[in-house]
DNA sequence: ATACAATTTATAATTATTATGATTTGCCTT
DNA sequence: AAGGCAAATCATAATAATTATAAATTGTAT
């Protein structure tokens, strides 16, 4: 999670330029615990940055991904959604209201076991949980 | 996995017709470990099925899934693989080659630490793990 | 064997994402 | 502080997987 003072520093150092539109894609994911899609993003940003384009929101975070300053979110759905969050940790989704949250789980074990099982070198995992939250759980 | 009389009778119960085109598509993901994708069954299936036509094999993959007698792989890739095996199991796949394998975890205490930790009910999981199979491992 | 609803086929539509190219702009150099 | 240029933005077109549509065909109950 990076400061706007400190992105700009990172993309210099990576040879980027610091544009206002990266330093505002990244200032709105950062902010929300929503883990947001591309549109997500381009709607949010529209109003404060009319000009903006959808391509520039797309080529932002394909760029903020591969220098691995976020997370992309696959878990099924129609559309990616992205994590300003790039630490090691899983995500749970709602299966009523569509929510999507962050979850810190041991996968250690379940690593171990899946390297000696299978025989390969274990780079990475993915896991996804689907279930009801809590607010789901209430309203029935 | 059914046979083919036993698929032809769970569509006759299920309302559906077992049509040549249903048959072969389900025996041809049946046969095969590769998990694969909707383009490579109808390729597949193409020689012997000369007037298979791609809309057959995505809408029959859609009423097995329905059905609960085939699984979605969603590993990341541009499409979806397939897979007969419809027990609990994992898919871990070579980021070398791109093969796709079957792999049997415990993932009852990850679920558990999910559910203490999240609040949510837990109802599935998906988890897919990366790294470097054995023979890509021996050539490099 | 017939009839009809379900299915197949071919094609068009949809949707997320990526590619293209003309215009604009950040930033290095002076 | 201004100029120049490579890089970035924007608008639009292209791509690719999947889904929808509708006419022709076919499985199956009678």
């Amino acid at each position: 999670m990076l400061t706007k003072e400190q992105l700009a520093d990172f993309l210099h150092k990576n040879g980027y330029k610091a544009t206002p539109q990266r330093l505002a894609v990244y200032e709105c994911l950062a902010q929300t615990q929503e883990h947001p899609t591309a549109e997500m993003l381009y709607e949010r940003l529209l109003p404060s940055y009319p000009s903006m384009s959808f391509s520039t929101v797309y080529k932002t975070m394909d760029m903020l991904h591969r220098l691995n300053l976020v997370k992309r979110i696959n878990a099924g759905e129609e559309s990616f959604r992205y994590d300003a969050d790039t630490g090691a940790h899983e995500h749970i989704c709602c299966t009523k209201c569509g929510r999507v949250e962050d979850l810190r789980l041991d996968l250690a074990p379940v690593r171990k076991e899946a390297g000696s099982k299978s025989q390969y070198d274990v780079q990475s995992q993915e896991l996804y949980l689907y279930g009801v939250c809590p607010a789901c759980k209430m309203k029935k």
